[in-house]
DNA sequence: CAGTGTGAAGCACTTCACAGCC
DNA sequence: GGCTGTGAAGTGCTTCACACTG
């Protein structure tokens, strides 16, 4: 952050969020009022309570499922274990593949994902599968118990309501570019 | 799509897409209204006009900025291509990855960026670079005349406002799992 | 009569503005 | 004096509902 500050106020985090100060502190008044008046946010305060509402305190178990370029590029992203997510499983259906390594772990087949998750129960499953395996995949990790899930695959999931999804759509975002590009001055 | 329907009406791809069928209808009018009442929407027409409205008739030329993990991930993912997405040049800024291979394309120096974008202009520039280079990178984008960055760097970019922007942060999306996770019942 | 196109109502999120506290 | 916390006003998006048309 800063170099030091032992506080900050609204406006600071608000000018790197590109957004407001009003915008910041409706935010954090959400989760009660740990501001003072006059001085701002404590910055060890806020960032611990943060960590505690984002759930960002303890370490989440991921699971990939697909070993393509996606999956393998994800499980080989060390990004992820210095937020705390630890990657404890790789999966994919193509004979191929299984039991190669990435990373250190090892490919594993699909049909082991129920019994796996009995005992190395994890919390967050990526699934990197082909849009034409999505669904069925999904299918599989709610059936496995997980209740968190982040999706490659350019398809709509249809899972439980008590299951969370996120899509990421990278083809998607560049189409989004497409049309700025498009609708701007004409090139 | 669905098995060769000449026509759809709003509500199916609403379905498809999670949302409702006037949602949809509001959508379409606001580039003008190209449905018949009573039948729906010519498919083959519908597609070709929302391709021209996202850009999508054209190829656009594509650069990566950065060769690690992330960056050499997208050279060889070949979704984008299928959606006419060129990848024409990957770069890098390391000795070590210079001149190496990737996909077919060899890495080039960063420095070749501005020269480079004279003869062969790309419309979009991947930026995958570690946060702290983003910035930098971005300055650089925007000087060889490109105007649509997407960034996998968690860092606000600041560009001047006719470049689009896109930011991917997976890290991110993984803690809104967290935060959804830890926000339901207690484990 | 099925299904679009679109004003109007409803809703949620954002910004304003200011009282209250440090 | 500075800055939070928060009702109130404002803004844009979403849903409703229905006249209209092929």
């Amino acid at each position: 952050m800063e170099r030091g500050h032992a506080t900050i106020s609204s406006d600071e985090p608000a000018a790197r969020g590109g957004t407001t100060s009003a915008q910041v502190r409706k935010d954090l008044s959400f989760f009660g009022s740990f501001g003072k008046r006059g001085l701002g946010y404590s910055v060890p305060e806020l960032s611990s309570r943060l960590r505690k509402i984002l759930g960002l305190e303890r370490e989440w178990r991921v699971i990939i499922i697909g070993a393509g370029k996606i999956g393998a590029a994800l499980a080989q992203y060390h990004g992820f274990i210095e937020r705390g997510f630890r990657i404890t499983a790789i999966y994919d259906n193509d004979p191929q593949k299984i039991g190669r390594e990435v990373d250190g772990l090892t490919i594993r087949p699909i049909e082991c994902l129920p019994t796996d998750a009995e005992s190395a129960e994890a919390e967050i499953a990526v699934i990197a599968v082909p849009a034409n395996a999505a669904q069925a995949t999904a299918d599989l990790v709610v059936e496995a118990g997980i209740q968190a899930i982040m999706s490659f695959a350019p398809r709509r999931l249809t899972v439980p309501e008590d299951v969370a999804v996120k899509m990421v759509n990278m083809a998607m975002e560049l189409e989004g570019l497409s049309f700025a590009l498009t609708n701007r001055q004409p090139a």
